[in-house]
DNA sequence: AAGAGATGATACGTGTACGTAGTATATCAC
DNA sequence: GTGATATACTACGTACACGTATCATCTCTT
């Protein structure tokens, strides 16, 4: 899997270019989230970002305490969380998509239009495959 | 990114799979690096499977407990220890290089050959662009 | 030969990913 | 209403990924 090599080094890239405002992209993911998503329950978001209720709950955790994101009570249902940005991390999370874009763009430039295109289709088959299998 | 989530789900998939032989995915990437390479120190061995020498010690450490790999001296330097595989190790990484031939075959019908070709060359492309930033 | 710097491995700390188990609440069946 | 089941979150343990610091050894310079 080749798949691995290139996660992982991007990864590590994004981390380093995110590195100096204190988050890591993976709280970046989180943070994009929920700025697209706007309140959700615990379990909704770690849906969106794909990655386990478990890891989901430690990143909240430091983004709680860096004063990120708000975990409040769910008015109707008492088990549930509700998680939202708080205005700092709303900003944060616009100074960080901005910078991001130059990094985006490199990539595309790397590949060229065409071949993105079909880059992102295909990981999106490849995902769409593998979650109905697991179901 | 959508990388990431193809990823992840994809090393879970891998990783539920090979749960039933006691290796991770990701040692078993380990184990074909070794059976590919033959004899490696550490550090030859940490850029093959593109991770940190810390991660690889921790898992060669796990991999060795399991007798699946043996960590010698080197003959002419006396810092650098040779990782190889064991017999056992050998064996396994056969069976489940079998095994996860029927996962490979199944993302190709998925994709469709010409796909495959593409996504594989742009993982390539991202790999080589990324690690040229990083010199 | 002696010191300076590079390199291989190790130790320790942080963050992420997941499984399993447990608690509290919600919902459905009766 | 009471009990069974499902759901949202939490707690704990393992494995992986990386950075930084440290030690031993090698290599190069002088």
């Amino acid at each position: 899997m080749a798949l691995r090599r290139a996660y992982l080094l991007m990864h590590r890239n994004a981390d380093s270019g995110f590195a100096s405002s204190g988050v890591t992209a993976d709280q970046f993911v989180v943070l994009s989230g929920l700025a697209a998503a706007g309140s959700l329950t615990q379990r909704e978001l770690s849906d969106w970002v794909a990655c386990d209720q478990n890891t989901l709950r430690a990143m909240l955790l430091l983004l709680e305490k860096k004063k990120l994101v708000e975990r409040t009570q769910h008015p109707t249902d008492r088990r549930a969380r509700l998680v939202a940005l708080t205005s700092e991390g709303e900003t944060l999370q616009q100074e960080l998509w901005e910078q991001s874009e130059a990094f985006r763009q490199n990539l595309v430039a790397i590949l060229g239009p065409d071949d993105t295109q079909v880059l992102l289709e295909s990981l999106r088959r490849i995902v769409a495959a593998l979650s109905k299998e697991g179901t």
